[in-house]
DNA sequence: CATAAAATGCACATATCGTGCATGATTCAG
DNA sequence: CTGAATCATGCACGATATGTGCATTTTATG
């Protein structure tokens, strides 16, 4: 089996290109059928199976899940969030996190360089809502300095696929 | 069978608390069993499976995904990059957003209200690969004034997981 | 080159899925 | 309220999927 050397990348297990293509498959459609994949990437069934369970096993394949469609449950309105924080040291940061953590309407939160200290995407059913959310939820948070949000006017794209091409580099 | 009625919410189906436990399990799990769901909410597999395919069909499950881990697949930094077009109309919109759209670094791209007129998250295996597709792509886009970039220092939170809990205020 | 290790596909037992059908529950109309 | 119609449900079961032992093939190593 001819593999990818990707030590330059800190890879903790060596990919080839059946591994790549399974990853591809499986972040488009998590519920793939092994006999399907197997179709698609010309090895056997048990094969594929194996390979699952060692990429998983490794922790490059984290979990599945469902996506759900927004919109179809009410969840018209995105914004992205900038918080800062009073500056305090790291008790106020470690509690921050771990509220934000709790908080269903915040989908992600970043420790970012620049202006604000967090950014968050924060998905609620309407303004209305999200008003609520930052003024009595989000605010109250200790140490919060300033908050500041942007609406989301469009979705332009947001997938879950990570980009794989940089692993390709290897003999084909 | 007692639903709710979400008809202020602009739901298009109705939903009930178990439709509700089903979309909450599979975020959590997409390849959780029908077994392993009729167990936890109660029902019968066989009713699992038919209410999956009618959340399915209804588009409330829009798709099943493996996510993987970024930092296993060599991918280590994260930026959140503010775009600012040109003031030329609809035709280079249009045309931004078909580009990006194609961009495997981008994994969101949203437009937004304030200063910037579009907020991407960008992933890539090091900085200078930011760097470069910063530079040599997403700068190059027609139409692109201004590209602003944060990097991303830390993750608190990530979840594909959408808010539920504003389904669930009728009669249980 | 020979040997050891790893990868592979086949076969098969077990698990899972999806659907027909009978039954029970709920809704609707008079 | 009653009876009929409609909808939801679980059981049973045929079809499909999964995971693993094993023999064979392929690859790596000295």
């Amino acid at each position: 089996m001819i593999q990818t050397n990707h030590a330059h990348l800190n890879l903790m297990i060596e990919l080839d290109r059946f591994d790549l293509q399974l990853l591809a498959e499986l972040q488009a459609n998590g519920r793939a059928s092994n006999a399907q994949l197997a179709e698609r990437i010309h090895l056997s069934a048990s094969q594929v199976s194996r390979r699952i369970q060692r990429l998983e096993q490794e922790g490059l394949i984290e979990r599945y899940v469902a996506l759900l469609r927004a919109e179809a449950l009410g969840l018209g309105v995105t914004a992205f969030v900038s918080v800062s924080l009073e500056r305090h040291g790291e008790q106020q940061t470690g509690t921050f996190d771990e509220q934000v953590g709790t908080m269903d309407e915040v989908l992600e939160c970043f420790a970012v360089s620049g202006d604000a200290d967090y950014l968050l995407r924060v998905l609620t059913p309407s303004l209305p809502a999200l008003s609520d959310f930052l003024l009595h939820q989000l605010m109250r948070l200790p140490g919060v300095r300033n908050v500041k949000s942007n609406i989301v006017l469009s979705g332009v794209k947001h997938t879950t696929q990570l980009p794989l091409k940089h692993l390709h580099h290897g003999r084909r």
